[in-house]
DNA sequence: CCATTCTTGTCCACATGAAAACAATCCACA
DNA sequence: TGTGGATTGTTTTCATGTGGACAAGAATGG
């Protein structure tokens, strides 16, 4: 496991630095991105983080996940919904979303039918279980849109969501 | 492993679906979004997946991720930049980082040294050959920067990346 | 100077998500 | 009718990423 010198010097490479005056070597320390400045898929990933790390933040101890989240929101909303539909809506491999499904439905979340008319295929609903859950977690997850972007104006929001939309939205849902 | 009720039925849902008349039953049904529509962090989970296919597309033969060619770029803007301020600027876990490194250092792209003044932390900088790898890459990614956002124009692209940088930037750099 | 506490990177156990092979079912068409 | 191919969900296997304990070194504070 060693294609590594670790050698023991430490000249030369502060004429490279941006800017040696800063002093503090911290993580305060000004990092040259480069290329990755403007790239879209760098901030998109930094952004996405932070929204992460904001949702964990307020739903901390619910044991929920953003995607989990999504999910059941969306069965509620399209009662009957196919499962492939669900996962080709939300960019979710399959497999994927069968083993979500699954828990969900061990935890009495979710209920899944076969229709008569396509037996490979599946129709899923929320229980009474899960309707209650999307239904109370619901102001806390509005409440968290609310306050997720206060960097932003609400002007700014409004644009940055118009632009997320039209740009993963353009190009077809998602082969 | 079943909570589950496997009904066999298939009637009234019909009604609850958005438009009924669309007939064709296939993935281009119309699907209710509700809350989801207008949350950030759903749009940039999806501008994400999607920003992360066209990037798989663009580099498939090349056996490079984003995340790996983000880290190469770091270095080689920042010669001499410690793991730990790599991982948070990247907001990857150190332990995340660690196997990263190392897996570059075994590929002889990435060199290690332990400065004398602080002989905990690890400075990474590009060997030659991580030097040329990036050289004869950045090309490719800076075509495929340009081309990522076709969807909308020049000026929509730039306001995307100021206001990304904005939301993430502004609430100090992930802790 | 020593003891305590904090940092930095590493290791190991585990969770999360993807790729691919698979079984069941449906569809097209002869 | 029935046969080959496509679709739908599941399973298995594997890569990727996280969390927490750890060891070595550095800082702090008497």
């Amino acid at each position: 496991m060693d294609g590594f010198d670790d050698a023991e010097t430490k000249e030369s490479d502060v004429l490279t630095r941006p800017d040696p005056s800063l002093g503090t070597v911290g993580a305060d320390q000004a990092i040259r991105l480069g290329p990755l400045e403007r790239s879209l898929g760098f901030h998109l990933r930094l952004s996405q983080m932070r929204a992460f790390t904001d949702f964990f933040e307020t739903f901390a101890g619910d044991g929920l996940q953003p995607g989990s989240l999504s999910v059941l929101i969306l069965i509620g909303e399209n009662p009957g919904i196919r499962q492939g539909v669900l996962a080709q809506t939300l960019m979710i491999k399959r497999s994927h979303m069968a083993k979500i499904v699954q828990g969900f439905g061990e935890k009495g979340l979710v209920a899944r039918r076969v229709p008569a008319d396509d037996r490979r295929s599946v129709e899923l609903r929320l229980t009474d279980k899960g309707e209650s859950l999307v239904a109370s977690t619901m102001p806390k997850f509005l409440a968290h849109e609310a306050a997720s972007a206060d960097s932003l104006t609400a002007e700014e929001r409004q644009t940055l969501l118009a632009l997320l939309t039209k740009f993963h939205g353009a190009k077809g849902p998602a082969r």
